[in-house]
RNA sequence: GGCUCGUUCGUCUAACGGUUAGGACGUCAGGUUUUCAUCCUGGAAACAGGGGUUCGACUCCCCUACGGGCUACCA
């Protein structure tokens, strides 16, 4: 069975970059027909923001990602956690690492350190004017029994850190990018506990991915140098190593790793913007990886088919916003015209544009074809919220005259105050309509539908004047003819 | 500085060692259209550089350059 692991840090929300790595987990488990954990790593306390694990599981919940095991929210809003290899999140599981560090230092796989933040700023300090590499100088590697006894009894704050081999090389073969092989002597004696009864990422990933039974990690490139460590205490303990898998950066414009500073980094940004959860994902998926064919559109069902995590790239990818503009317009398009009312609805209520449903749904679909987020959407039709101030200049196209827009805004007005009202209630019926009395009147549609359509809208680009009459109705469009010939 | 990973159009990417190096976004030019958008057609645009290996290298090896990551009692 296979079972992978998400496992991020409740620092606030949730990054795109772990979009993507909890995106290739989740279609890793599926297409492996594996199971999906989620694990919360909360062990730096200082980091921690409230409400940061429940931001996390809502916003992959809204990205279409449900962990088959660890926290969830259940239908109160309150938080439980479902799998039997709990608990999830590790500041729950201190005793767990405080038994498996002190086998540890049992078999001398680790030791105790007493050196104080000072003496190791100082020494590293030191490494770094003499140019070298900083490494902890492993001072207390070498105490004595009774040195150590003395300093335990002290009741002087220690750590524990983890006892590098100082010879040979430690390596893996990751599934992305093939053997990688560091020499020890390049590994620091890393802090495996801290001095506060905390475990450091290194101790509890190794411990939790094992009791956990993770048989495949897949994380970011940023971890690399660190995964000897991990290897050495796998040794160390005599567990079996999982597969890892090394995830390429999403990289800002300037090909820095991807950052706040530089851009929006949270995942509720690109969904406050209006951004469709489907097109976010889609994007997110083809960067780094993709299906080997000529689309760009995937259902999340085709992802999961065609998911290789060993072809995943190797390089990193930019977090370019102009391609996910045009994703998700495509996905706007294909949203029902329910769908889009109903989606488009929250950003009339941010935009303090009122919930009324009729005019919600008339600017929406007026919209759909031109709109690239949800957000731009309220904004777009101002004319359709009060009366435009209408440049005269504007009212004649510009290949006709004066006089001919006056003329054709006098017919249509009159043809229009005319109407029978439930002509207005379906946009096809007034379209047809009044494309009809255009041609009988023998008028050219240009002469006829710029004047018109300016004269409604007050623009020189918007929707066309035969479904903006329908969306504005019968007597709003009348009086704002009326207004417009008033001015020629 | 040390270690390590990477490098195909501006961007995301495809290409059993044999292709006119393909697609998409963006861009440019046309067309459809009352305008904008949509839609259609077409164009410009890339194998970082140098050595090997090979009958033949974008594909394999080495070097260089450039870029990234890591270098915490953070993850």
């Amino acid at each position: 069975m296979i079972r992978v692991r998400f496992a991020p840090s409740p620092t606030g929300f949730l990054h795109v970059g772990g979009l993507r790595t909890a995106l290739y987990c989740e279609l890793f488990a599926r297409k492996n027909n594996g199971r999906l954990i989620l694990r919360i790593e909360d062990t730096d306390r200082t980091r921690l923001v409230d409400g940061g694990i429940e931001n996390i599981i809502s916003t992959l919940r809204w990205a279409g990602i449900e962990p088959d095991e660890g926290p969830y929210i259940d239908s109160a809003g309150e938080l439980r956690e479902h799998g039997e290899y709990g608990p999830y999140v590790q500041s729950q599981r201190l005793d767990i690492y405080k038994k498996y560090v002190n086998q540890l230092v049992d078999k001398g796989y680790a030791y105790r350190c007493f050196c104080c933040a000072e003496r190791l700023d100082e020494m590293r300090e030191r490494q770094r004017t003499e140019g070298g590499r900083t490494m902890y100088d492993r001072r207390c590697r070498d105490l004595s029994e009774e040195e150590r006894q003395t300093l335990l009894a002290s009741g002087q704050p220690h750590v524990v850190r983890l006892a590098v081999p100082f010879e040979g090389t430690t390596g893996w073969n990751d599934l992305i990018r093939g053997r990688i092989e560091i020499s020890n002597d390049q590994v620091d004696d890393q802090v495996l506990l801290k001095s506060d009864g905390f475990p450091t990422y290194h101790l509890a990933v190794v411990v939790d991915d094992h009791l956990m039974e993770i048989t495949h990690v897949i994380r970011g490139e940023e971890w690399c140098p660190s995964t000897p460590k991990h290897v050495m205490l796998y040794e160390a303990f005599g567990w079996e190593q999982p597969k890892f898998a090394h995830l390429p950066l999403l990289l800002n414009r300037d090909r820095s790793k991807l950052s706040k500073r530089q851009g929006d980094v949270a995942v509720e940004d690109y969904r406050d913007k209006g951004y469709l959860s489907e097109a976010l994902v889609n994007f997110v998926a083809l960067l780094g990886w993709n299906p080997n064919s000529d689309r760009e559109i995937y259902s999340r069902q085709e992802l999961v088919d065609s998911f290789d995590l060993t072809k995943v790239n190797r390089g990193g990818a930019i977090f370019d916003l102009e391609k996910l503009d045009w994703m998700n317009g495509e996905y706007i398009k294909k949203l029902s015209d329910e769908e889009l009312i109903g989606l488009a609805k929250p950003f009339f209520e941010k935009a303090g544009l009122g919930t009324d449903q009729e005019i919600i749904a008339k600017v929406a679909l007026l919209e759909r074809s031109r709109a690239r987020t949800l957000s731009e959407i309220p904004a777009a039709l101002p004319f359709l919220f009060e009366d435009p101030d209408v440049d005269p200049g504007l009212l004649s196209w510009k290949k006709s005259t004066v006089e001919i827009a006056k003329d054709r805004l006098i017919g249509l007005k009159e043809h229009i105050s005319e109407l029978e009202p439930k002509i207005f209630d379906s946009r096809e019926s007034i379209e047809s309509e009044l494309l009809g009395f255009v041609i009988k009147m023998g008028w050219t549609n240009a002469e006829t539908l710029w004047p018109m359509r300016v004269a409604l809208t007050g623009l020189s680009a918007s929707p066309g004047p035969f479904e903006v009459a329908w969306a504005l109705g019968q007597e709003t469009t009348v009086r704002r003819l009326g207004s417009a010939i008033a001015k020629l």
